[in-house]
DNA sequence: TAGAAGTTTCAGAAATTTTTGAAACTTCTG
DNA sequence: CAGAAGTTTCAAAAATTTCTGAAACTTCTA
């Protein structure tokens, strides 16, 4: 049975820091807590010790190591003689990253693109002000350009972006920079 | 009195797709709908038109396009003549991106970065295991890593991240391209 | 294989966010 | 200056998200 273990102070203050970054990521909060928790600790933490340290319901821990696992975060490990599973944090930054970026961000702004393409092709059959049409198409120019610079983000393995210079300021007005 | 307006599909489909962005972005989504309709007509539109397009209360549209303003991403015009207010889109992308950027990314990365350096110091007062405290100094060098990547593209104007890849790598760990 | 240990599920509770609508307020006009 | 037109504010309602706790389920052990 695990010894109370009040999750220390240095802890605490890490883990609330990198849960705010993770819902600006648009996940919950307890998501990040939980990987911090399990980063700091080093090796493998049971879901009753992170339960402890973090007070969550049994519930709503099973349901974040469980979303955690899924992004790859979070590695369910066994450990011979222990019967309660084990989890532990990935520590690949980039890897944590950039399979988010491929699978979420990615996902995102490739249906926002489609839906853009969609209107434009819309508009242009209704006719009307043509300029209307060609800002439209502006919207749609820049996400293609955004998906490219995702695209090239994630396979290059490099936040490299010097290449899309010219994509980037052609859909930029002409003055500045 | 401004005649009925129903929105074509078109615009539904544009502005609906720019409110996930926008969401995503941690705004409401109401905010890139508005945003959309302003930009897609080229010109100024008063709140009642909005309303009525966009099937919104006064309230909502009156608190929209306030934070919509405080962004920058829509200016209030006057227009002789007319009693009502009216309010246009700016069309700068990458004014508006910087400065959501400039004013609300840095501020949650620089805030994290701090929070993770007290956690640090904490933790290297209170002795333990040095492997932790290096953990969490590694926490702090990304935070800090991205803090300066957000600034420079922020006052490079441009989306060249490649002098900072010797610092990404610094995080990431020694294997892989 | 009975039962103990551990985990998952999920309906409802709680918390949070967003919207509404109406009153208060402001600014114009005759 | 009275009142009409337009806008903002904000408390309460509605919608949405997240969490809880207990029952159901699974897996291990004796």
């Amino acid at each position: 049975m695990t010894r109370s273990h009040p999750l220390p102070e240095s802890d605490l203050l890490a883990a609330d820091a990198v849960g705010d970054v993770i819902e600006h990521w648009g996940f919950r909060k307890a998501l990040g807590r939980i990987w911090t928790v399990l980063y700091l600790a080093g090796g493998p933490l049971s879901a009753a010790e992170l339960r402890e340290r973090l007070q969550m319901s049994a519930g709503a821990v099973s349901m974040s190591v469980g979303e955690l696992q899924r992004w790859g975060v979070v590695r369910r490990v066994w450990r011979p003689g222990e019967r309660k599973e084990h989890f532990e944090a990935e520590t690949d930054f980039w890897k944590m990253i950039s399979r988010v970026i491929r699978e979420r961000e990615r996902a995102l702004v490739s249906s926002v693109r489609e839906r853009l393409a969609r209107a434009c092709e819309l508009m242009r059959r209704e006719g009307g002000d043509p300029r209307r049409l060609q800002r439209a198409r502006k919207l749609l120019t820049f996400a293609t350009v955004a998906e490219a610079v995702i695209g090239s983000f994630v396979t290059s393995g490099r936040a490299d972006f010097s290449q899309f210079g010219n994509l980037l300021t052609l859909v930029r007005p002409a003055g500045r920079n």
